[in-house]
DNA sequence: GTATATGTTTGTATTATACAAGTAAATGCC
DNA sequence: GGCATTTACTTGTATAATACAAACATATAC
């Protein structure tokens, strides 16, 4: 029994980090979904779910420095996804929103990622679908330590 | 049917890139698990399961430029985990293949990370442990194209 | 009202990467 | 059997993402 949990274990950890190689690869590639990077992505997601936040919080949620959060945030502002306003209650903190573009921009993108995931997951059962989102939800929780 | 059937979709896209964020994070941080980086990792990893390998193999197998695995491979042989030898039958060709200490190292690096999935994967049950690797696993055959 | 703390930006260095040019070896053709 | 072409790899160069540190702006505490 151990050691048949022992090497599932040893599965989990072989796929996990070959899963990682290819989705990363997939999402740099010619084959990439949508227009927006990865990173831009992720951001719009979670403006989008969390509404307006600034640059720490951004940095915290996505483990990166300030200053890279500053650098991506700037550039996605002058992209125009993202706009910028001050917190009225202090003038340090730059509070970002999505603008309507970045919105449209990413439910575009959100569309296709998950077309695009239909498409791989074609021959899966439903179940199969539930039993791995909730599984992958769990890992998720998992890896905050 | 088919709503449920979306929503799941949707959850395994959304787990899957904060799973991706998180994971490779912890390969990054402090936290990171042993002392290899990912990339010596895998390419140990790779050596030590399919034997030694020429460094075009590496780059598809990797999907990176075979000018950077050319410079990947010539550190890693320079710490001494790979060696380098001539193909006999090309003169053009180098083979890498893993030093003892380079198994060593794969040994225990392995260790280390296969005890944290155990570690963060303590409450779960064997029958999902190993469903989630095999759903994992046929993630992984979806993913290349 | 000054010292300290906090939030962000900017300067600089490092690393991983791709692409292009160069080098060495093998293959093909006459 | 020697030259042209192809193949495998290395090296030069550019770019992008990142972290850390310094600078700057605003707020808070005493």
């Amino acid at each position: 029994m151990q050691k048949e949990n022992q090497k599932a274990v040893e599965r989990i950890e072989y796929e996990l980090t070959t899963l990682i190689r290819r989705a990363v690869y997939l999402d740099i590639s010619d084959k990439k979904i949508g227009h927006l990077e990865r990173s831009v992505y992720l951001l719009l997601r979670h403006l989008d779910e969390f509404g307006p936040s600034r640059l720490k919080a951004l940095a915290e949620t996505f483990n990166l420095d300030i200053s890279t959060l500053s650098r991506q945030a700037s550039a996605i502002e002058a992209k125009g996804y993202i706009s910028r306003f001050s917190d009225p209650t202090d003038g340090r903190v730059s509070l970002f929103r999505l603008t309507d573009i970045g919105r449209e921009k990413l439910i575009i993108d959100k569309k296709m990622r998950i077309e695009r995931y239909h498409a791989m997951l074609d021959n899966w059962s439903n179940k199969e679908k539930e039993i791995f989102g909730e599984l992958l939800e769990r890992m998720n929780e998992a890896l905050i330590d």
